[in-house]
DNA sequence: TCGTCGCAAACAAACAGTCGTTTGGAAAAG
DNA sequence: CTTTTCCAAACGACTGTTTGTTTGCGACGA
């Protein structure tokens, strides 16, 4: 029988997707049992079934919470009155600030979420179009006012600038030379002028 | 008893890291078991290992041919005698190229390889610092040569090149409307001249 | 202040399977 | 006749989940 539990943000349950978070994204979703998240607060594997309904219930609800930050900051960006480049700027800034705030869910969200199940699998799939829909709508409007090239396949644009922020995980660990808003800020510049002179 | 089977590429073992390559990719390490394994090749379980010594030897069997091809590939374009915009466009397309025509090992080479032991991920990491260095001495060289921006941020620039690359895996599908060879293409004229006019 | 009720949280134990791996012997190949 | 390949069976450990029961605590009326 598929128990469902409280959707409350019970202070235990919060813990719980907390350390799921952080087994998630160090030892993967399959590679984090049970067992390993009862050890880490304290209980025994049975009763974590108090305060959820399955362990894909968890990993949906650190995925989605991923998702939602990037879309909230990402809207602030993408919403201003302001040139294309430094929206995009903005954009990229506000990314990498929120990718690296929140490492440990933001990476569960990009390497774990395909091993939800499909109906599951479409939900975070239709707010991640949502994210790439604010880059595009930066790119295309950079593009109609002459901010930008008239010449830019769009597609594989957007897909570039979501390349720089999506690979964050896989390189920048806490204590680095750079701060979060400098990544930003070089990033768009790279971007923006190019390597060339 | 750690058994230690022979390297040899006999073909029922080829034939194994294949499977293992398109498994893994789909499913995850964890999320493939030997018994999966098996179905796909018409065994049972036990019999794999008369070919292997192990499952983690097969991950990195997998992991470890991926991260060859991409170094020998990349030399080619590193080492040619031609100016750095020429030579990072080269190497781009030849990324593009090997990371699609191997699309299975190379997705189990970026999402699989941390799920190594320790000693068998530093064999992983040393390449893949190999990889990273072809890319920074095609950067440095433009720079010192005058052909790029003098003001480049080196290692942030190489981590975005490589950015783009890996980032293949998580959207490009066959069939899609560019040839590899067009996309790599326009990432390297995207990323010399830059998005804006 | 006391007893006791209700309730959520956690335990203890078990469910039916699956895990990766090893072993001894049969079949197949050379 | 030797060597490789595979099966059949078992190893002990672990899987996610369910169950019945116990625990501790706040609210309650007297």
């Amino acid at each position: 029988m598929a128990q469902v539990i409280d959707r409350t943000h019970s202070p235990r349950r919060v813990e719980m997707v907390r350390a799921a978070a952080r087994l998630f994204s160090e030892r993967g979703y399959h590679g984090t049992s049970m067992q390993h998240l009862a050890d880490a607060l304290g209980l025994l594997r049975g009763s974590l079934y108090a305060h959820i309904g399955s362990k894909e219930e968890l990993l949906y609800d650190v995925v989605d919470e991923g998702a939602q930050r990037f879309i909230e900051r990402g809207r602030e960006a993408a919403d201003l009155d302001a040139p294309a480049p430094d929206r995009l700027r903005r954009f990229l800034i506000a990314h990498v600030e929120t990718a690296i705030e929140h490492l440990e869910a933001g990476t569960v969200f990009l390497n774990e979420w395909r091993y939800l199940s499909d109906g599951l699998q479409d939900e975070v799939k239709a707010k991640r179009d949502i994210y790439e829909a604010q880059v595009r709508r930066i790119i295309e409007e950079g593009v109609a006012r002459g901010e930008f090239r008239s010449d830019l396949d769009i597609t594989l644009t957007v897909t570039l600038v979501l390349s720089a922020g999506n690979w964050i995980y896989a390189w920048y660990r806490p204590g680095g030379a750079l701060t979060p808003t400098q990544i930003g800020e070089k990033y768009s510049d790279l971007l923006v002028r190019g390597l060339g002179r």
